[in-house]
Order: C-alpha cells, then structure tokens, then sequence
DNA sequence: AGTGTTTGCAAGTACCTACTTGCTTGCAGA
DNA sequence: TCTGCAAGCAAGTAGGTACTTGCAAACACT
C-alpha cells in the first residue's frame, strides 16, 4: 500500500515545516523523518511545492474549527465561552509553532496559508456574532448598549477576547513570567470572566436574563 | 565615507528581511536593494549573519519602547492608556512585516531574535504594572477587588489588552473585514474603553477617584 | 512461478547560496 | 601630483537545493 507511506511522508513534511518553514523544512529532512528515501517524496507527491500543499492542508482541515461552535441563542455566557475557548485555545496551541511560521510566510506563500488562517476566520466571526447575540438577547448592560458607540465597543470587545487568545497560543512559551500570564489551565475562563465584565453580563445563576442594571451581583 | 555605504546596506537588509525572512533575504537581493556591489557587503559586515544581527538590532533598537512610558501613577486611565496604546500599535503596524517573520523564526534564530520581542517584554510588564497602579490607587471596581480571584482577572486584563494590540498589528491586513474591526484611528481608545470597563474603572471626570460603585456613569 | 508495482539506492544535473580572490577604477587628503 | 583606501567588477569555490534517471530488490496478486 503507497498510502502508508503517503502518510509517513505528509506527517514528516508537516514536522519539518512547523520546525524550519517552508524553506527549512528541505525534501532529505523530510525523507529522513519519514524514514523514506528522498526519491519516494518526489515519486509520490510530484514536487516539494505540492507535497507542503497537501499537508498544511491536512493540518488546517484539523485544526477547523471549533466544534460545537458557539450556540446561536446564549443560554450559559461564562460556560459557553469557556468551552469554546478552551477548546480555540488548545487547537492553537498544539499548532503554535507552524502558525508562527505560516504567519511568517504569510506574504510569500500567501493563498496556501490563508487557509491556515481559516480557524482565526471562523473564531472571530463566530465570536462576532455570540456578541450580538448576547446583545439581541439582553444579556449585555443596559448603560452599555445606551452608549452610542456601543457597536464599536462590541467589536473592540470581541477583538481583546480572541487577541488574548492567540495572544496566549502563540506568545507564552516564548514569554514565561509566572507574573504575567494566568496559569494555561485556568486562562480561557479567566479570560471569558474579563471579557463578560467588560460587557456587564450578569451570572445566568443571578436571574433569568439580565435587567437594567449594570452591576453584575456576583456569588 | 563608508559608513554611507553601511546604512544603506543596513536598511537595504531589514526591507529583505521584512520581505522574506533570513533565508529569503539572499545577499544577491540585498545588495540589489541597496544599489551596491555584493562583495561591498562581505567587505564592510564579513557574513551575512553579521549583517543580519546588526539590522535587527537597530530595527528593535527603533522599535524598543513606547515613549513617555505609562505614569506610574494613574491620573486619567482613559487617556493616557489611549495614547500609549495607540502609539505601541502604531510601532507594531510599522514592524509587522518584519515582526511576523521574527516570530517564525522564534526557534531557530531564538536569541536574536529575543531582542525582537523586547518592546513585547516591557509592554506586557509596564500594563501589569499599571494595572496594579490603577488597583492599588482605587480606579478599579470594589465589586472585582472582592473578588478572591481578582489577581488572576487582573493579568488576564492585562493579555486581552496587549493581545488586542498584536492581532490588531499582525492580522488586520490579512483579514480585512470592517465588521470584525474597530476602524483603525479609533481601535487603541476602543480597546481601552473596553479594558477599563472590564475593570469597572470610571471616568475621571465624575469623581476625584472612584468609590465603592462599580457602574461606570458616562457622559 | 511469474508479473507488475512500489520502494531503495547510487549517481548525476542544473541551479542557487554564502563567501573569496585578484584586479581595476574612482576619489580624498597630503 | 602622488598616495591610500573603499568600492566595483569578473570569475571562481564549495556546498546545498530540488529534482531526475536507471537499476535492483522486495512485496502483492494471479
């Protein structure tokens, strides 16, 4: 069967780009990993261009997104976000050495990774839309949405969420200060805890929906 | 005068760079750029590993840190967290090129690149230590004080917003979708606003400095 | 047993890379 | 006008790269 060795060779390929780049990642190192001669990568996958191709997209179908997504009706805000971050989060994690390099190559091999930048996509957006659905719902504060520049503020919120994100995956372990990061297990809540004060949405335990006011009665 | 010469191959380096990483930054292209024999660049740097350190350097040395530094003692959080923010994510924008390519080569050129990431390093650290200001001095919420948790949601305030600023300088081009951004001159107030309600910090105008109240009157 | 496919292996091609060498040209200061 | 230094230029070295070719070995199926 060729197809095992496909896969030794797609696994190894993606290894030595996550290690090295594009550039780095050279077609001996590959074999190598893989346990291959050099001549099967070419015999099977043609180039070393369409051999990377198949395996950032093999990755990036991986990584997707997350799943369940967020719900289109919030019933549990601090749950429902600290799953789905959680979740983000880990995904990203895993990857955070060939995002970086992805993001690195973002302009000269720009089409193929901008798939690899379809998780961040769909994360954004889906963020995007659990924010207004807490606003159509009347989870956010009142004084909030009274702002006239709410919607900005909703936006510039949902960016500082999934910023810390990324943030987290992709900058922790080159930034190890116990001082200044919240313990990994611990961060997608506390993040989400951030994030919900800043939209003034009370504990679903408190009352049924949130009201007027803006003061989140905690325990 | 040589030193003539050495600048222009300097800034020609970090334009290569920023383009195309270390590998892609061939000295043939260097040279190009700088409108300058590739010889001249072996004679006045010996390697291009020598060049490559001294570019980055002074690019870091450019970037280093935002200037005047956030007070260390708050007196209006709004504005002078806005302005800092605003001019860090100016610096970043500037450098994202050259930042992403940084960051995908974190491990294989770590050490030089460490100094890359310093204006990261004294940003990171000089919020957290403006946000222990801002508690220590009574501007945050007493709500989220009594919180027995509140040191951990106060570092985790601290990455959203940081982490606000880097997507907001390394993704935005790559994701250019209005809805999911805060237009570009309003983003760091915005992300600031949304910080210091996280924070139940209020406005300075309504009190000397706030009080036992966590709802942030506007206007 | 025989046949076809897939792999390994050795060698080679053509090209690009960082880096060197020897020589010539231009220019600044005495 | 002479001297010395920095740059340009042409050519070359040594090594790495993607990729190719021809052949032998191993296995899979009939």
């Amino acid at each position: 069967m060729s197809n095992d060795v496909r896969e030794k060779i797609i696994s190894a390929a993606m290894t030595a780009y996550a290690e090295s780049g594009f550039q780095g990642a050279t077609t001996r190192r590959v074999a190598e990993i893989a346990g291959v001669n050099e001549v099967t990568i070419f015999r099977n996958f043609g180039s070393k261009a369409a051999l990377m191709d198949e395996a950032l997209f093999r990755r990036v179908a991986a990584l997707k997104v997350v799943d369940p997504p967020l719900p289109a009706v919030p019933v549990d805000p601090l749950e429902e976000l600290t799953r789905w971050c959680g979740q983000f989060l880990n995904q990203m994690r895993g990857s955070r050495e060939l995002l970086r390099k992805a993001m690195g190559a973002a302009e000269e091999r720009f089409h193929e990774m901008m798939n690899g930048f379809e998780p961040a996509r769909c994360a954004d957006r889906e963020v995007h839309e659990y924010v207004r659905a807490l606003a159509r719902d009347g989870w956010v504060g009142q004084e909030l949405l009274s702002d006239p520049d709410h919607d900005e503020l909703l936006t510039a919120a949902q960016t500082l969420l999934i910023g810390a994100l990324w943030g987290d995956a992709m900058a922790r372990e080159l930034r190890d200060d116990p001082e200044l990061w919240v313990p990994e297990t611990r961060a997608a809540r506390r993040y989400v805890q951030v994030f919900l004060r800043a939209l003034a949405v009370a504990e679903p335990a408190a009352a049924g929906r949130a009201a007027s006011t803006s003061t989140t009665s905690h325990t």
